[in-house]
DNA sequence: GATATACTATACCGTTCTGTATAATATATT
DNA sequence: AATATATTATACAGAACGGTATAGTATATC
């Protein structure tokens, strides 16, 4: 919409991933995107309203990328899930990867009451229901199965990976994932 | 040592992790523990020493637990990387499972410099050499390999189950790691 | 009884926080 | 030229933050 609104959505996001949250000051995010506390104020009602819609952006961007990924390399359904995990450490290794929203947001507001823990919980599901579609077109059994299994090791990865830059950590996920979808394709 | 030292520490921990680090000021730690700041400044020079002496005492608390339950139930080696899990089952599903400190911890500090999520990361690593060391013990040859694919289903079943309470991620994890497990010992 | 130690109570400092009020400026539309 | 809109600049309110200074109390030891 607005080019500044953009701006401040996207300096936001970066200063969220790498200084967290709550101690990024709105002060901070207005002086880095080159702009005032008003405007930001007339775009995003409360910090918490700002915080959301970094979060759904963020995470509209990551699905956009990895179903355009999918789409246009895999062409039966079994492949997609297949290579899934190959788009996924596409994504972790990237020099641009800064962590996972929902992931961090939900550690840095634990409570179950709290709207953004709340969004962060929705999104995770919503990623795990993702992975079982993958799966169901991939006429696998248990599908619910294996996508809570793959995304415990995605976001054990990302973890991993938040908490040391270079980790490996997704190879190994890989090796485990195939390991797992080749088990329950053959069952 | 101290008994209000001790309070202090104990209410810190279970703040820390139900409200955020971030969140929970010196004044709501020490009107909770029933004392003051006076007193708190005298055992913990900074909040910064406070939370690293938070999560020292929380990792060391949960290694003790985990080495007592399998040092008291597993035999031979193999048996103690092969029940891992399952006492993991029993910390995560325990009413008292409030989270995992390093995890939460290197999410609201995500600057790799910062001393906090250095430690958290450091809480990681030896986490993971801890189930190297039972996997060698077991006779398991990639047994680093084997140990980072574990501390990845750990890490993301505590990150499900921190997201949402009675997830039930703790029970996929076991059953990929029984798979991980069998296929390591098998090769 | 004097002294040391542990702790409380309270007030405060300087800073930072989210959020708003007010006035000025720039730009485009009518 | 008049008007509406977007944006800046700045100051500030009110609360919370980490941390300290000061004075007083309770308890145990010598």
């Amino acid at each position: 919409m607005s080019v500044l609104r953009d701006k401040i959505l996207n300096t936001a996001t970066d200063l969220f991933q790498t200084r967290g949250i709550n101690s990024t000051g709105v002060d901070t995010i207005v002086a880095v995107a080159g702009t005032t506390k008003m405007t930001l104020y007339k775009y995003f009602h409360t910090k918490e309203g700002l915080i959301l819609e970094v979060l759904n952006k963020s995470q509209q961007d990551f699905q956009s990328w990895l179903d355009n990924k999918l789409n246009t390399n895999s062409k039966a359904p079994a492949d997609k899930i297949k290579q899934l995990f190959d788009f996924i450490e596409e994504w972790i290794t990237s020099p641009n990867f800064l962590g996972m929203g929902f992931i961090k947001a939900s550690a840095e507001f634990p409570n179950e009451e709290n709207p953004i823990h709340q969004l962060s919980s929705k999104q995770s599901r919503e990623f795990r229901q993702f992975i079982s579609k993958l799966a169901s077109e991939a006429k696998i059994k248990d599908a619910d199965g294996l996508a809570l299994q793959l995304s415990l090791l995605f976001e054990g990865a990302v973890q991993a990976e938040q908490m040391k830059r270079g980790s490996g950590a997704i190879k190994y996920a890989k090796k485990a994932a195939k390991l797992l979808i080749d088990g329950a394709i053959n069952q």
